[in-house]
DNA sequence: CGGCTTTGCTAAATGCATTTAGCAAGCAAT
DNA sequence: ATTGCTTGCTAAATGCATTTAGCAAAGCCG
């Protein structure tokens, strides 16, 4: 293998020169064009040959000037540290490959000037589509891309500006209750007193989950402070269940987190405690972590199905007829323990 | 803001069309060479403003075809999953904004097949630049770089044919080695038995690590068994903890456990015993996690500094005459229970 | 043999930004 | 008036791939 390449790399001029043609032949064979255009199986094989010799390798800075399209696939997500974004991240670059497109991606640190900053990195890079997942407000940014004719999906937060592709929260959420319930068993369940932490009142995907909840906890025991919607820091899952568990005295029956943050704060607080106060209580998480798991209280997790949600949003974009407002939902998987 | 934009993108001929300037005097202005080509202030004023206008924004392929360089940052990490590496991901994006570069990253999934096929795509991109993080064979990546000019860095492991960034595995190991000791305490810390679980034997961090937990680990208690280098899968730690368990009846004086892949492995086993079994042993992980940080027999975790370890990656790049077997070491954290 | 089709290929324009060499005008000095 | 310098700007080449319109040669038909 010794190749003299080091000066500068082969075009399609110099595959043109050593096979004697002109390079719009080259490049009409190399894109495979070649029946299109007549050209003879001599002359392209011959030209097959001639680039593999030389190591050719298409400029895709130029292909892309000429084209006005750069073959990158764009994806926002919020952070990657979430296991749900680092799996979609790893579901989204595999699934882009196999579409012959190079994945981009970055993270927009849910914080509107950063995600704007990104996004017009990404367009810069004159990116074909974006996927927005985890953005804090998806709207400005599809029109964005709306007016640079980029196709975009959102991902976990829908909005009517684009078409999006998210968790079936709710029934994922009925799922988990269910789960809480089985693990409390049949005598106590009917009046079992489950409490719902974590997530934002007004924010779509804790309101979908806490109707799904709310659809198979026992009603008469919906009382106001048993649903805590203390955001996702684990420092105030922490705080708000001790105080619950401070002012009742006790834990209730079940509790169902949401999301894995507030679980960790849960689990902080637990740890404190003696174990003979929450060996009683069924708990379960719309999330999943592997660290999470084992622990014996845990009576299940929900984990979503990012292969589904990444497959799904890019048949989004292949379809050219998709309503902006459309939104499809996938399952999400309940892992028992 | 009635932009009539949507047409076509506007380009320095556009803009000097307006201003009834040539677009080489544009560019010029564009690029704040306005002074070293005499441009005079007016006309400066003038293209600025104008571009702001027109929404002017650069075409990077077109810039990139003629500079011959992308403004793409590239880096490979194993995956997004393992919190190290997203921390990677996270401070590596920061850093390449910072320093007017765009993030490209992708996940090798310490597959040599794939890690070859995402960097080439990357240099494909025409990337400045790559950082190698956790891929499995950094050497014939880095030949590739060499042969198509690009500076790149190996991160985490480090290798002779590219100047290397990593953790001071060594110091890190010695750290939460007194960390574990200083729990046991005083008194038994002299004659404790430790125990090394995980990694694999013959690799650069997991040797490294070794040397600094031995470095400290009583002497006369090294035995065979206490060191089990049985790779990175959860099960095969809770395997090798439970054979252990099985074997002497009880568990070491002290665990130090060689990453949180091990750890979740360990956890597993731990939470299937009596409490009282675990509670009089003192845990170590090299690796962090908010998850596990709260366990009551967690004596302490260490984390690598991500940020310490991007920026001086970036430093190397910045350095032109760093031989490409010089290794950095970057000291990592330990957070104590 | 003239006219038509088919085959196989090419010329040239295009996408956009950057940079070098250098022009033209104005001014000062001799 | 001539020479020489400065100021302010421009022409034109360059990077590489793609695509459309169309040319030349060969083959076929009547």
């Amino acid at each position: 293998m010794t190749r003299a390449k080091q000066r500068r790399k082969p075009t399609i001029y110099d595959i043109a020169l050593a096979a004697e043609i002109s390079p719009s032949t080259v490049s009409i064979v190399l894109n495979g064009h070649a029946l299109r255009h007549r050209i003879s199986q001599e002359t392209t094989d011959r030209v097959l040959e001639i680039a593999r010799q030389l190591e050719y390798k298409v400029n895709t800075k130029a292909r892309a000037l000429r084209l006005a399209k750069s073959g990158l696939a764009g994806m926002i997500v919020a952070n990657y540290r979430n296991r749900f974004f680092a799996g979609l991240v790893e579901a989204f670059e595999a699934k882009s490959r196999l579409e012959g497109l190079c994945p981009l991606v970055a993270s927009g640190q849910r914080d509107p000037k950063t995600e704007l900053e990104v996004a017009t990195a990404m367009i810069k890079q004159q990116v074909d589509i974006i996927f927005f997942a985890g953005v804090t407000e998806p709207g400005p940014l599809n029109a964005m891309c709306r007016a640079e004719g980029i196709l975009c999906v959102n991902i976990d937060l829908p909005h009517f500006s684009a078409p999006s592709v998210v968790t079936d929260n709710r029934l994922g959420a009925q799922m988990l209750t269910q789960c809480i319930l089985d693990r409390i068993g049949e005598g106590r369940s009917r009046s079992a007193r489950l409490m719902f932490i974590g997530g934002r009142a007004g924010e779509y995907a804790t309101e979908e989950r806490l109707l799904g909840f709310q659809a198979l906890a026992p009603r008469d025991r919906s009382e106001a402070d048993d649903t805590i919607l203390c955001g996702y820091e684990p420092s105030e899952a922490r705080i708000s269940i001790a105080r619950f568990h401070a002012l009742h005295g006790a834990l209730p029956d079940g509790v169902f987190v949401n999301s894995i943050a507030a679980f960790e704060g849960v689990v902080q607080f637990l740890l404190q405690l003696n174990p003979s106060e929450y060996t009683k209580t069924a708990f379960g998480c719309f999330d999943w972590h592997p660290l999470a798991a084992p622990l014996p209280f845990v009576a299940g997790m929900i984990e979503q199905d990012v292969g589904g949600i990444i497959d799904t949003a890019f048949s989004v974009i292949a379809s050219p007829d998709i309503a902006p407002n459309e939104i499809f939902h996938v399952s999400p998987n309940l892992i028992r323990n």
